[in-house]
DNA sequence: CGCATTTCCTGGAGGC
DNA sequence: TGCCTCCAGGAAATGC
């Protein structure tokens, strides 16, 4: 599940290897998962130079010459590496750009397609459908606009997992940080104590940090760029942790349902 | 408007 | 072994 930390890996991993590099071939398989400019992507791309590799939220820019912003969201099981041409394609693998002077190709893949591509020309015109607004970024926020973006009446884990508000917590690092923070999930937002609230935002960023030193986490399918697991679930405290003791006090973690999600915690640290 | 719930999709796990 | 059901989750769509 591609979080802030995952899909800022793969960012950091691309952007070593990508500048100043140019597009080749490109082969859409499926369509569907391809948004923004309607024009056929090898139009728009073969022969562009490659500018940057960045992150924003949950998703990786790929900015090229002229002003081209080519976007992948992950979804939940969205891959992007970067493959020898000649390495057997895997199933799902929705599009293909060759990387010209490097014998290796961009391969995106995402057998569940909750993920998506977007090709954004000009300014951004054509941008179809699940490319919504973005809330701050989370190693980016001060305490005074955290205090501003908690004052209201919710759960405090949906708030954390809304990107309009937040842009690239998931629920991984949710159920970390409120664990490493000592609040229930549960807890409506303008509830939490004046003093939790620096505590919160020091336990996201805190958190975030830790697993992109890790290169992320991996379950089932993240992968890093160059198809690396991610090392941060050795790390985890909570997340997926059902019935096994709390590092701090030993009770067993609970899994509840929060925001229609799996939700763990430590129902003694997390009161 | 604000918030909660449902829906999309596939592979893997578990039951029998 | 094979067949079935259920579950995971990001975020748009829908519901209240």
């Amino acid at each position: 599940m591609p979080e802030l930390p995952e899909v800022e890996t793969i960012a950091r991993h691309l952007n070593e290897a990508l500048p100043h590099r140019t597009f080749g071939r490109v082969v859409v398989s499926r369509t569907d998962i391809i948004h923004g400019d309607p024009r056929p992507l090898g139009g728009v791309l073969t022969g562009r130079r490659i500018l940057s590799v960045r992150r924003r939220a949950k998703r990786l820019v790929i900015e090229l010459e002229p002003d081209i912003h080519l976007v992948f969201h992950l979804g939940m099981s969205g891959r992007l590496t970067l493959s020898p041409y000649r390495r057997p394609i895997e199933p799902h693998t929705h599009l293909r750009i060759v990387v010209r002077g490097t014998g290796q190709e961009l391969r995106f893949r995402d057998p569940r397609r909750f993920g998506g591509v977007w090709c954004l020309t000009g300014n951004g015109e054509y941008v179809g459908k699940r490319l919504g607004k973005l809330g701050l970024e989370p190693l980016d926020m001060t305490l005074k606009d955290f205090r501003r973006l908690v004052d209201r009446n919710r759960q405090i884990k949906a708030l954390l997992l809304d990107q309009g508000i937040i842009a690239g917590l998931g629920n991984i690092y949710c159920d970390e940080s409120l664990h490493a923070a000592g609040i229930h999930p549960l807890t409506p937002a303008s509830a939490l104590d004046p003093a939790q609230v620096p505590c919160l935002l020091k336990a996201i960023k805190g958190t975030l940090r830790k697993a992109i030193r890790f290169k992320g986490t991996t379950l089932i399918d993240y992968r890093t760029a160059d198809g690396l697991e991610g090392s941060f679930r050795t790390k985890l405290r909570v997340y997926h942790r059902e019935g096994q003791p709390c590092q701090t006090c030993g009770t067993a973690i609970e899994r509840l349902i929060v925001a229609g999600r799996s939700t763990f915690i430590c129902p003694q640290c997390q009161a």
